[in-house]
DNA sequence: CTGCCTGCAAACGATTTGCACCAGC
DNA sequence: GCTGGTGCAAATCGTTTGCAGGCAG
């Protein structure tokens, strides 16, 4: 892993934006290289402090912007799930997620054997299924090790 | 369906409010009804507009608060994904969602051949799952009908 | 050149908070 | 009666929008 990634996509990210008639300014380089660097899930402050360093006149509404605009191209995706930010992850591909549900935080889980579900029969809700992603809700080791006891209802 | 399963409900809520010492008040009763008689999964607005009419001074804010309770009681789910408002839902059982990408909406699945998938080995992550939930994407029929074709990269 | 993109500041909408009053237990 | 709940209004926070100037194609 590496540069190697990296370079590759942001090939993907010019590629995407040519072929589209997106202009491929240096914002928007820097903002996916910024999301592609990481491993984590992070929201669009934590990509704004990452990248002010070397864009430190970058705005915020920019980069709310040019995450929505990755979003809709579908060079990455966004996550939201209660008690916290909308947060966002280069991973384009079949996955699913850890969720901490103490603190928020998302693991990425990579296992094939989930990925083969086959798809509910939905002929009764007339619903074109595309894909899924499955969620799995637990207690994550930072948590569990100070945990007092005092939450979550079984 | 009807009733029966409503008073199950309100008796598990007056359980649950006893035995934790949350007092049992008009507003939490009105909107914990509010929530169990529908079966789609409204918004803290949507349950506001609905008890109005029964509690006509309930304020916004109570409302919140209630279903937060909720939540932390574990007598309500709380959802939340991209580019919608907070939903909740009175079910707690295990079920799974589908979710058209377009208009937001979330339908229920119930099916049980999607409850007993094991759950993966996490030991490199030191996390402790507790239950999972899957996510359906695709597009609902009334999205598809007026489809138009001009969204949703491949 | 020309149009989309950016930065700024202001608007926005959902949710939260401080405080005085009121209701369950 | 005491404790926590409620209603109101104002604050907060993430996110979006309007507009003037700037840069990629």
């Amino acid at each position: 892993m590496g540069s190697t990634s990296l370079e590759h996509r942001v090939k993907e990210l010019e590629k995407v934006c040519r072929s589209r008639g997106f202009p491929l300014t240096i914002q928007r380089r820097v903002v996916f290289e910024a999301i592609v660097e990481r491993d984590d899930h992070p929201s669009a402050d934590q990509i704004l402090e990452q990248i002010k360093e070397r864009v430190p006149d970058i705005s915020r509404t920019t980069v709310y912007r040019i995450l929505d605009t990755f979003v809709q191209l579908g060079l990455i995706t966004k996550i939201c799930h209660p008690r916290s930010v909308a947060r966002f992850e280069p991973k384009t591909h079949q996955h699913h997620h850890l969720v901490c549900m103490h603190c928020e935080q998302i693991i990425d889980l990579e296992e094939n054997r989930l990925n083969g579900i086959a798809f509910p029969d939905v002929s009764c809700h007339d619903f074109q299924i595309t894909d899924y992603h499955i969620h799995f809700r637990g207690i994550c080791s930072g948590c569990r090790s100070k945990a007092v006891g005092s939450e979550l209802p079984p």
